[in-house]
DNA sequence: GCGTTACTAGTCAAACTTGATTACCGAACG
DNA sequence: CGTTCGGTAATCAAGTTTGACTAGTAACGC
């Protein structure tokens, strides 16, 4: 499953209440066009198909105050939080190289207690060190991995990745202990939206070099 | 772009004639399933999308010799070449965190002159280090990183994961340059799929634990 | 006043992906 | 000798993603 779900879970959820082209200009603060398949069409069909199944509310709105037209609110239920916070449990715990889902989650792991992120995160270590080992057992075979040739080089980078990410966890998981940010129940959530009206500093357009989507 | 395309075109190529249940016992044998959406539909559309466009040619075949619907064998053509190299040669020079892609081309990448692989690696990481630099400049602001907040994370992630690709590219290319492999016009070349009637010793079924596809 | 541009907000068809399901055949079983 | 089982090979409907396109309003220059 891709991220959008998630994504567009988070951003109504934050708002409260949002339309579709909020939706898209927040995703887009979050340079989430950059590293997922935020895209508007991907975005409103979200939108409509998470309304369809009782995930968000639908209000039919008067026309655009800023031109356009007219926009449809959303608005997240209760159905629509648990599954919120249910994708961002298991995207944090789950290794399964899948970088738009984990890094969505990381953007709303501050809506976690303190505690539970730190625990999800270390069971995110077991899992990337039980992945790591099966997949060692099971694709060097006993031949040795010579017999692979240059495809072992695959499960190398695999190897290699998946130790990257490990670290990596391990880190935050100390900036976490540590005290850093500010988490559900800790007083002044961080806000990561957009105010109604503010420009976004990391508008579409410019891609990165090397860039090739 | 999703690296089915590249896979079925490649699969295709070393059997110099196959049909879809070859193609997808192939794919299987590299694993292909873990990594990408290698799964029945998506190739048998690739294969009949590809062979509409001229990328393949189709050959109307009699009965199954095994039992089973008749099949369709595919040939790949001239545009169909060119399409798979030019689609390997991206895919190794461009970093655009798509897994994928990445490593169906390291699985090809010994069908190029040895020469033009070293130099596509090493255009490779300056593009990441091109990326990397982009991202620090675009995503940490004046105000300074706290401004992001945990947002920051994110971009964290990526320069973490980005500096060990850029490792592990550098040493592919040492490994490389060191003589490893056998690369095109250098003799007998590495067979990667499966002869007819061979066993599949990596099949489907068994998942990796902390998978969550 | 009036065209032109620019931004807001969303739609749409075409392509792709998914997971389940179908259809066919051979072999084993009782 | 029928029937159930397992492997082969492919299809299908439902859902998703894409990139281009539409349509409305405001603001600007002249």
């Amino acid at each position: 499953m891709s991220a959008i779900r998630l994504l567009v879970l988070g951003a109504v959820r934050q708002h409260g209440r949002a339309h579709g082209y909020q939706v898209r200009n927040d995703l887009e603060y979050w340079g989430a066009h950059e590293w997922s398949n935020a895209k508007p069409g991907s975005i409103y069909h979200a939108l409509k198909q998470m309304a369809k199944q009782g995930l968000l509310i639908a209000h039919e709105i008067a026309p655009s105050t800023a031109g356009g037209p007219p926009r449809t609110e959303y608005e997240i239920t209760e159905a629509g939080t648990e599954e919120y916070f249910r994708l961002v449990r298991e995207a944090l715990t789950s290794y399964d190289q899948q970088t738009d889902m984990k890094s969505a989650a990381i953007g709303f792991i501050v809506e976690l207690p303190r505690a539970e992120a730190v625990a999800l995160l270390k069971e995110r270590i077991r899992g990337i060190e039980a992945w790591r080992s099966s997949v060692t057992e099971h694709y060097v075979p006993d031949a040795g991995p010579e017999q692979l040739g240059h495809i072992g080089e695959i499960m190398n980078l695999w190897l290699h990745t998946a130790d990257a990410e490990a670290e990596w966890t391990q880190g935050l998981i100390a900036r976490i202990e540590g005290g850093a940010y500010t988490f559900a129940g800790e007083g002044e959530p961080f806000v990561g939206v957009l105010a109604e009206g503010e420009e976004n500093p990391y508008a579409t357009g410019e891609k990165h070099p090397g860039d090739t989507h």
